[in-house]
DNA sequence: TCGACATTTCGATAACTGTCGAATTGATTA
DNA sequence: TAATCAATTCGACAGTTATCGAAATGTCGA
């Protein structure tokens, strides 16, 4: 899981949150399986937390693979899941997704070879 | 393979690069390897076409392993191998980390949860 | 309390993948 | 031509993971 430490708020700014080598390698796992991104992008895109049970509706996998890759998502830090009584509710976790696209440019701007 | 069509330049400026489905997640699972991350940060970090020993040398496997990675980002379209009699060098494709980073930013920012 | 329901956990299975040593290929040099 | 060397391919193996059905857990309403 991603610590928190690094993206808890002082007051309201979201933070960049520089990405260690673990932390990385967690969400590009979670990223790299299809219906996990599927999955994320849904969460993304909604206005507000998605409904577990909406999510299942949406993707046609069982409830048992869904619970996993909630759970995939969740401890590589992309998600956060509020559980309220016997639902569950699924939020995009900011500055996750943003700390890995610098980490992504960054590299390709460390490049000097122009050819 | 990522289409070079896509990447194909008309004289000298690098390409944004859409990326479709079938790209992104060939290019995320070639970046979700530890090993084939690290070997790909060296590609890039090299100011030249790094030499496939090379990275042998840096790397602690086996050249059939080398071998199986190299071909793993390069058929996700992330590094280019030039082959030049008994050796292979090896650069980083420009544009494509770009457009996976743009891709996991406009992902965060499609979010109008703000909690 | 009982039953229905959402989610999670468990156990199993099939598919995938990273890894290696050995064999192969192709190029360079003696 | 023969020996050497870089890189690739092959075959095998171990570890991981996505997937499911069934069972368990916990919550809500009747």
């Amino acid at each position: 899981m991603v610590d928190s430490r690094n993206t808890a708020r002082t007051t309201e700014a979201a933070k960049p949150a520089r990405l260690n080598r673990a932390q990385r390698c967690l969400v590009l796992k979670a990223l790299a399986d299809p219906r996990r991104f599927e999955l994320l992008e849904r969460i993304a895109k909604a206005g507000c937390p998605l409904a577990c049970a909406q999510a299942l509706a949406a993707l046609s996998i069982s409830a048992a693979t869904l619970s996993h890759h909630v759970k995939e998502l969740e401890s590589a830090g992309l998600i956060r899941v509020r559980r309220d009584g016997k639902f569950a509710y699924l939020t995009l976790r900011p500055g996750v997704l943003p700390a890995m696209a610098s980490l992504l440019t960054s590299l390709e701007s460390a490049n000097c070879a122009r050819r």
